[in-house]
DNA sequence: TAAAATTGTCGACATTTGTCGATATTTTTA
DNA sequence: TAAAAATATCGACAAATGTCGACAATTTTA
């Protein structure tokens, strides 16, 4: 089975038959980029929102100083965007590059909007994905405004595993708000024990 | 007009009229609560989204250390609850009070799934409230895993310069993810300014 | 209105985290 | 395969933030 219909069907209560994921799929565009090339660039407008079929992504700003900040990964079946461009149609702050070859499908404002008025299915995928994306984002902020940077790092791992293998550690860092000396002192600190 | 149907009708694109409005009201539940009493406390199932008509409300946790993190501030004409219990029918691990005396409409879960079909605005209106809602997540997290306590407080106040006036102190320095005290110090540096 | 609770501030000191330059190792590129 | 770039670690020191006890001012409660 296609990966992206397993991943709706995994989502939805009305499950896309492969006839309409035929038509449905007709609305993406499929793209490869490879490792350290640009999805997105500052300055842009998002135009499309990347669905993930292989490889790794991660979304960064840089900040008045030069210095880069990450403030999402992703990997296979997520969403690589920025939602606030996509939108409202602004240009972008954000900067999205490939961290391995990826292989992705691409879906327009447009599309998005057609798929969602003619394909129930995909809207209540799409309420469900806003909902558990809520979820995690709250997570996130509780966990980054309440505990140190050696928990955040722990929790971290818990909720992705393999984004340790899949990740230099100086982007882990910055996504969770530290240097790399810090989190390199943490997990030196975690072998101790 | 009511300002819930002010609300709704500030996102949809087909609006409801003031027929239509009587019906989908008649799905809330009116409820006043005064300061300090509850919406919601650890271990409870969230079995409502309370939309603020009047008042203000905090969502915060307790840690191990009985130390209390507020991880959401509400205001009028914003949803007060925690989506994962709501959603997944899970023990909350957050509580709900009043900052000030409240006035709430409050919509259940199955109410809220019944308007989701039957009402195509509130529909339209869902989506874009959560679209909102990611991007004002984004941007809070970008803020806080990038920027100095410092710089984190004068963005706050640039997106929520009323909050300033309507919660105390100590509760805006936990929502920012420091100690009253490091706020203290921030706002006596910035009068010598 | 008096007592109690909440709120905000402060100083001294402790802890965490950041900065910087150096270096070793690994990976990528030419 | 050699050179260049990226990655990870380290130590010394600096800066930011937390901790704690005290206290004054304000607000709430009885």
């Amino acid at each position: 089975m296609h990966p992206l219909l397993q991943y709706i069907n995994s989502y939805a209560t009305t499950l896309l038959t492969e006839k309409d994921f035929t038509y449905f799929i007709g609305h993406f565009i499929e793209k490869k980029i490879r490792k350290k090339q640009y999805l997105l660039q500052e300055g842009d407008i998002c135009k499309y929102m990347a669905f993930i079929l292989k490889g790794s992504m991660r979304k960064f700003y840089v900040d008045e100083k030069g210095l880069e900040h990450n403030v999402d990964l992703y990997v296979e079946n997520w969403w690589a965007g920025d939602r606030e461009s996509y939108a409202l149609l602004t240009p972008t702050q954000f900067n999205i590059d490939a961290c391995e070859d990826c292989e992705l499908l691409l879906l327009s404002r447009e599309n998005n909007l057609k798929l969602q008025t003619e394909c129930p299915s995909f809207n209540e995928f799409r309420l469900k994905l806003d909902e558990l994306n809520q979820i995690a984002n709250q997570k996130r902020i509780t966990s980054t405004i309440s505990n140190s940077a050696e928990k955040r790092y722990a929790d971290f791992i818990e909720r992705h595993p393999s984004f340790v293998q899949r990740f230099p550690q100086h982007i882990i860092a910055s996504y969770l708000g530290i240097t790399k000396d810090t989190l390199s002192r943490i997990r030196k600190r975690s072998l101790k024990r």
